[in-house]
Order: structure tokens, then sequence, then C-alpha cells
RNA sequence: GUGCCACAAAUU
């Protein structure tokens, strides 16, 4: 069982799902895994959390007896849940396993945060702020860190400085978690101040600069910023793109995404160009852009359909519609929304229907 | 043994 772990840690570590679920029902067959003592489910259980599967390591996790499963095990899916963006499961374990008497750490609590950052719910954020102290659990640069980003996500710039002043030690993170939300709640402006007299800056600081003037429509200043910063990354990019995009420029947009070097274009470089495009009305060279991307997501589907729609194009955005394997509630609001807005009452409707047995819920 | 934070994109 020793040589099975190193296993599938190696699975974990080079995030081959393949393997590590062979290795899985290799360990069923011969009933291994079975016995809790080799603490095999609760590897695989990391593996699966690390492959970003929150079902199978939710299933898995669920085959190890309480007895067996620490507070790693249980912080461990929580991560897994707010990474995959299901932050109220997360917090529902979280609840769960203080029933079942297992006591939170400092790391379990960076997922908490992050749970709460995602939900807007303060309230909680700040119970779980005050759990920590009350507990005595250590306040490391990380998990003040998530606290202080919750406070930022949830606009509470007051108590997330509160979190910042009182740390003993600061990270680039830390300041630039209170960077973006200066940026966001205070003005771009005094962002930059603050950006300026930084003890240390990464490329994240640096995006979230370019993304603060690039969201108000700055491009001048977001470009002074790219020409200068040392390393840029594929979010750099993107933000360039999609800033130009957005002010208009779509040929400075096009000629940025066609300046990006190979390794940093990705699914969401390709669809803030081609969502530019279709912004600026121009469907046919979206659609051209749309057939070559060597990969798609919901974002662009739906950006196309709703340009199809915009334009009065509805059969268009249907045969697009038509062709996406695995839909989103988006990309049916997007269809739904088209029709209606054209007139198509009653394929709004069709619609409308067909999406709930596909296990969908309005909204 | 194993869990860890910040920056980018779609519908109304």
């Amino acid at each position: 069982s020793h040589y099975y772990r190193s296993l599938i840690r190696a699975c974990a570590r080079e995030n081959s799902l393949e393997k590590g679920q062979k290795l899985h029902a290799t360990l069923i067959k011969n009933g291994l895994a079975a016995s809790p003592h080799t603490f095999l489910y609760n590897a695989l259980l990391h593996m699966y959390a690390v492959c970003d599967i929150s079902l199978s390591a939710h299933n898995v996790f669920d085959q190890i007896p309480l007895t067996h499963m620490d507070t790693i095990d249980w912080t461990t899916l929580m991560s897994c849940y707010v990474r995959n963006g299901l932050p109220d499961k997360a917090l529902l374990l979280f609840r769960f396993m203080q029933g079942e008497g297992v006591f939170p750490d400092e790391v379990t609590f960076v997922s908490f945060f992050a749970a709460c950052s995602r939900l807007g719910d303060v309230k909680t954020g700040q119970q779980g702020h005050v759990y920590m102290f009350k507990n005595g659990l250590p306040f490391t640069v990380t998990a003040s860190n998530a606290a202080m980003d919750m406070y930022v996500k949830c606009g509470r710039m007051i108590d997330a400085r509160r979190v910042f002043d009182e740390m003993s030690e600061r990270s680039v993170v830390s300041w630039s978690i209170i960077l973006s939300g200066m940026i966001k709640w205070e003005g771009v402006e005094n962002g930059r101040n603050l950006f300026d007299e930084m003890p240390e800056r990464n490329v994240v600081s640096w995006n979230a600069m370019i993304g603060g003037y690039s969201k108000n429509g700055d491009m001048g200043s977001a470009w002074f910023l790219f020409e200068r910063m040392p390393v840029r990354n594929s979010v750099t990019w993107t933000e360039m793109i999609d800033g130009f995009a957005r002010s208009g420029d779509i040929v400075a947009a096009r000629r940025m995404f066609d300046e990006v070097p190979f390794e940093m274009k990705n699914v969401v470089t390709w669809t803030v160009l081609v969502d530019g495009y279709v912004s600026n009305g121009q469907m046919d060279t979206a659609r051209e852009l749309f057939e070559e991307m060597p990969e798609r997501n919901f974002f662009v589907w739906s950006s196309m359909i709703a340009g199809y729609c915009k334009k009065g194009q509805v059969k268009e955005a249907r045969v697009i519609f038509d062709r996406i394997s695995v839909r989103n509630l988006v990309n049916w609001n997007a269809l739904i929304a088209g029709y209606a807005q054209n007139g198509f009452c009653k394929e709004a409707f069709e619609a409308f229907a067909r999406m709930q047995p596909e296990g969908f819920k309005p909204d």
C-alpha cells in the first residue's frame, strides 16, 4: 500500500487524472483501498482535489471513516469546492466538520475566507475571523491575506486595512490585495499612488494596475505600464486586448493579439478578441476567429449567440447554440433573451421549457 | 504523509 500511495501522489503531482482513475479502479479490485489504515482513500482524495474533480473527490471522501480523516482531509475537499466555484458547498462542509468535532486550523480558514468572499458573505467571514482570534490560531501571512482579501472583495476596506496594519510580516501578495481593493473601491489614481510606493511589485501587481486603467478606458496609462513592466503573462495580454477592444480600437486589440507569445495565448486571450469583434458588430471576423479557436469555453459561445441576436440573425445564433456540447445557464439566457428581443416569443418559451429538463433552473 | 492567499473574459 505504501507503493500505491506514492503512485497516487505522483499522479497528483503531475495532474494525470486518467492514471489516477486507473489506480483507483485497481485498488477497488484488489480491495486494498477498503482498509482505512492504508490511507489510500486519503491519497485519492488529494489526487482528485488537485485535478479539480470535486464530485469524485467527495465520493472518495465519503469512503473514509471519520476516525481516519483529519483537518487536512476536510480542508482538501473544501478548497477543491472553492476552486470549482462551489463556495456554498465548502461552507456546508465546514459546518459539518465542526459537527464531527474536527477543529479547523489556519489553513482551513484560507479556504473558508475564499468561500465567503465568493459569496459576498462578510458576516460569516467575520465570524471566522473572530473564531481564529478566540482559538488562538496563528495569523500566518497566507491566512491574514485570505482574510484581507475577503474584506476587500466585500467592499470593507476599513477592515481589510486593519488586518494589513496588524500583520507583523507582509508579502507582495498582501500589498497586491490592498492594491486591487484601492483600485476597485477608491479609484485607480489612489491605487497608483500605492503602487508607486509599494516595497515590491510582481506581475500580479502590475496586472492589477493595468486592469484598473483599462476598465477606466485609459489605455494610454495602461500602455505606459505595459511597456515598462519587467515580466508579462497571459493575464497582462488579455487585459490589454480587452481594454483596446472596449475602447473601440479593435485594430489595436488585434495587433496586440497577434503579438502575444505562443505560450501565453490561451482560451481567454482568444475569447476577449472574439468578443471584441462581436461588440464592435463585426460578426464575420468574429466568426472566422471563433472557428479558428483551438478550444472554446462557455464565454465565447454566449458572446457569439448574443452577437448574432443583436444583429437580428437569430437563425445563425441558433446554429451556434446547437453546436454546444455542454451548455451553460448563461448560454441558455443568451439564446432566450435573443429570441425575446427579436419578437420570437414562441421560440423563447420553447427554449425556456427545454432548458429545465436539462437540469437548469431559470434565474 | 497529505490541505494554502492576490490580477483577465460571456447573457440581462
